[in-house]
DNA sequence: TTGATATATTGAACAATGTTCACTAAATTT
DNA sequence: AAATTTAGTGAACATTGTTCAATATATCAA
C-alpha cells in the first residue's frame, strides 16, 4: 500500500510538472510556441513521457482550460456577496472582461480554440461542464434581476446569450487583433468605454 | 506589347486559378485541410508554382478574407435603400448574422483567425481596409439612428462597437461552437432568438 | 542478496505541414 | 538557330504531433 501510493503520489505530481509546464509556456509564448518538445525540454523529460500522463496534446489543452474556468470562477465568486442583482450583474461582466484582458491566452483558450472541444466531443458524456456552469451562474444573476422588474419584454434564455455575447464579442475582437484596425481608436479605451455603453443600455427599463 | 499583355494576362488567370481553388477547399475542407499541397494539387501544379505567385500562406488567406468582406459588403449593399436608420441597422444585423452562418469558414477566417492580420501588419500601411470600411459603414448608419433621437445618452464609437461585438459574438461563439456546450439549447434557434432579443434592447428610447 | 517481473522513460522514426531553391522546361528575343 | 529570359518543378529542410521498440529503473519473491 505504502508503495502505490507514493508511486500514485508520484504520477499525479509529474502530471501536475506537466500542465504547469505547459501553462508557463502558453502564457508566455502563446499556443504556437507552446509544443510537446517545449513542454518536454522545460520539464527534462523526453516527449514520450508526455504522452504516459495525457493522451494528446487536446488533452492537455483541455485541462490548461479547466484550471482557466476555475481561475474565473474564483474571480467571480467573490462578487457573490454583492446582493443587488443588477449591480452584481455589471460587477460580473467588469470580472469576466478584467480576466480577458489580463489572461488573454487562455481566455482564447476558453472561448475561442477548438483544441479543448474536440477532447469534450471525444468524452462519452459530451457535456461542457465548464461552459454551462459558467451560464447557469450568469443566466441565475440575470433571473434575480428580471425578478426585481429589469429587462422587461425580455426573455431570461436569449438575454442571457445576448449579454454573454456581447461581453465575449468585444474581448474576442480584441484578442484576435481586430480592434484598432477597425476601429482606428486605442483598444483597451474602447472596450472599457463600449462595455460601459453597455451597461447602460442593460440598466434602460 | 501583344505578348507582354497575354503574359499578364495568363499570370492574373493562374493567380485567381489558385485562390478559387484555395477558396473552394476552404469552404469545403475548412482551413486545417487547405494545405499549400492540397490546393497546388487541385489545380494540377507543383507547390513551388504556387509560391510564385504568393508570398506565403498568410497572403493566400489574406486575399480570400478580402473576397470574403466583398462578398458581405455586396450583399450589405442591397439594403442601403431602406432609408429608415433603424430599419436599415436592423437590417443590416441580420444580413451580418446571416453571412456569418451561411459562410462559417469564411467569416472565421475574416474576423477570428489570425493570418490575414499578420499579412496586414507585414505591409508598409499597415491598414486593415476591410475591417475599418466595414465599421464605417456601420458607424454611420448608427450616426443616423442617434440623429433621429435613438440611442440618448449613448456616444457614437463606443456604442457602434458594442453593436459589433454582440452579433460578432454570437456567430463566434456558435462558430467555434461554444453555444450549445454552455446553453444546452439548439445553437441555431438560440441565435435568432438572441438576436431578435438585442434588437428589442437596441430599440428602446 | 539476487534474479525475475513489472513499471517508467527514452528518443529515433513517421507522417504531415510550410517553405526554399537548384534544376529543368518552355517561351521569347536576338 | 542560338542565347536569354521566364515559368515551373519537386526533392529537400525544418518543424509539428504522435508512436513504439528498446532501455533503464524499481519492485518483489526466493
Amino acid at each position: 500500500m505504502g508503495v502505490a501510493e507514493r508511486k500514485a503520489k508520484e504520477k499525479e505530481e509529474l502530471r501536475a510538472l506537466i500542465l504547469n509546464a505547459a501553462k508557463e509556456l502558453f502564457a508566455e509564448k502563446g499556443i504556437d510556441q507552446t509544443t510537446i518538445r517545449s513542454i518536454a525540454k522545460e520539464i527534462e523529460y523526453s516527449v514520450g513521457t508526455v504522452y504516459l500522463y495525457f493522451k494528446d496534446k487536446n488533452q492537455i489543452l483541455h485541462e490548461l482550460h479547466s484550471e482557466g474556468f476555475l481561475k474565473l470562477a474564483k474571480e467571480m465568486r467573490t462578487l457573490f456577496h454583492v446582493s443587488d442583482p443588477m449591480e452584481r450583474l455589471k460587477a460580473l461582466g467588469r470580472a469576466y472582461m478584467s480576466f480577458a484582458l489580463e489572461n488573454t491566452q487562455m481566455y482564447d483558450l476558453m472561448f475561442n480554440m477548438r483544441a479543448p472541444m474536440e477532447f469534450v466531443k471525444e468524452q462519452e458524456e459530451q457535456n461542457w461542464h465548464e461552459g454551462s456552469n459558467a451560464f447557469d451562474a450568469l443566466r441565475n444573476t440575470v433571473k434575480e434581476c428580471m425578478d426585481q422588474g429589469y429587462f422587461k419584454g425580455h426573455s431570461l434564455q436569449p438575454l442571457s446569450f445576448t449579454i454573454w455575447s456581447c461581453v465575449h464579442g468585444m474581448c474576442s475582437l480584441y484578442i484576435r487583433e481586430r480592434v484598432k484596425g477597425a476601429t482606428g481608436q486605442d483598444p483597451e479605451k474602447l472596450l472599457y468605454d463600449a462595455f460601459e455603453d453597455f451597461l447602460l443600455m442593460l440598466v434602460k427599463r
